[in-house]
DNA sequence: GACGTGGTTTAGTCGCGGCTAATATAAAGT
DNA sequence: ACTTTATATTAGCCGCGACTAAACCACGTC
């Protein structure tokens, strides 16, 4: 139900497809289209048959609480355990929908009210404020020009993996060098290494020109 | 489950009736009964019917972990946050049942394998182990003599305040003075405090005879 | 030894969140 | 416009964990 939300939120602003939901949270489509009537009739979503579904305001306040409980979970457990980026999600994917409202309260206190997680995703505060809209994906960028990482992605432990050995997470500093013409693939430095950078993998990192520390 | 496992063995490790059961978990005896037939079906539980039920083997180690997990998220919950004895139990109730295998060993690392939690309730180890079965209830201790708190109660807020209020927690020393012939109250001396400890309270308390620390 | 009472179990229902199989709709191609 | 095709929905089922109401059993009492 949470878990809904959440993805219809990641999903959106734009109206989403059943398949497209039910694919995101590996349930079939008829599951999806009933968990969407419930929704709807709880007045968290909008519902056009055969259409799509978005939430409502008050449906995007309920999943920004989990995204907040998600991303404090995974900045505290990160903070404390010191577990690795890659594997922060799977474990706060289950505690948060277990979190209570306090506990949520005392861990953002104890982390001093961080606006960003630990793969560079920003917290929603706890009314739903959300900020750094701002980053850019790395494979739009400009060539030549000193870029900070600032958000990896959270949900493929590969890739964050492969990110992770390559010195690629938030704060880090590179350039581009180069631009494959057919594929879109980068060369790229860092530090006084020199790696190549699928354009899919790219895509899922986002950057500023400004100094992220 | 995981819920009718504990309470099962926290009220064993006799044959316990589906009304106490149902009673300790806070459902109608129908619910419990229905419970408990699924159990035994998994080989997690005894049933005589209309007798009681109780742990197997199996079904006891399946406690156990649940138990560890339990104190394991208190005591990382009090250590981490500093949460107030008090409102350990309700979050970790609510928090223990999400929480993974590799998040219970990294918990454990992180505490350096603590085999008690903070309310003095040991921790079973990670196969079931269960150590300090020697602590005794104050209700039964022997007058003028130095004696440790080794336990308070965990699930009841309110007695667990009042013990707060008065300095009673795992570590403290004190000493009976007195008691009660008729209601089995106790006067207590606790430094230069003197208090009366009612006898339900003082059941719920155990000692040890040693240093606790 | 029948009788009543209290605890136990069964029967039937509900909401949640899944599933499969069948049906309905919208959009695109001929 | 008609048909195909992809996508959505409905219908009907299952397991979990709760509930109420009704039947059932065991035990102590008379």
């Amino acid at each position: 139900m949470e878990d809904y939300l959440k993805s219809l939120w990641k999903l959106g602003p734009k109206d989403v497809g059943t398949q497209e939901l039910a694919d995101n949270l590996n349930v079939t489509p008829a599951s999806a289209t009933k968990m969407i009537l419930r929704l709807t009739e709880k007045g968290l979503v909008d519902h056009i048959p055969y259409k799509g579904a978005s939430l409502t305001k008050k449906g995007e306040l309920e999943a920004l609480s989990v995204v907040r409980r998600h991303r404090l979970l995974e900045t505290f457990l990160s903070q404390t355990l010191g577990l690795g980026r890659e594997q922060l999600h799977e474990e706060a994917e289950k505690l948060e929908h277990a979190l209570s409202k306090n506990l949520e309260n005392a861990i953002a206190e104890y982390l001093g009210h961080p606006t960003r997680d630990p793969h560079g995703h920003p917290i929603p505060g706890p009314n739903g404020e959300l900020y750094n809209e701002t980053d850019l994906p790395l494979s739009d960028s400009p060539m030549n020009m000193v870029l900070t990482v600032m958000q990896v992605p959270d949900n493929d432990s590969n890739i964050l993996s492969w990110l992770e050995n390559n010195q690629i997470h938030p704060g880090v500093q590179l350039m581009i060098v180069s631009r494959d013409v057919f594929d879109g693939g980068l060369n790229v430095t860092i530090g006084n290494q020199k790696i190549r950078i699928s354009s899919s993998i790219a895509s899922l990192v986002k950057i500023s020109f400004e100094d992220g520390s």
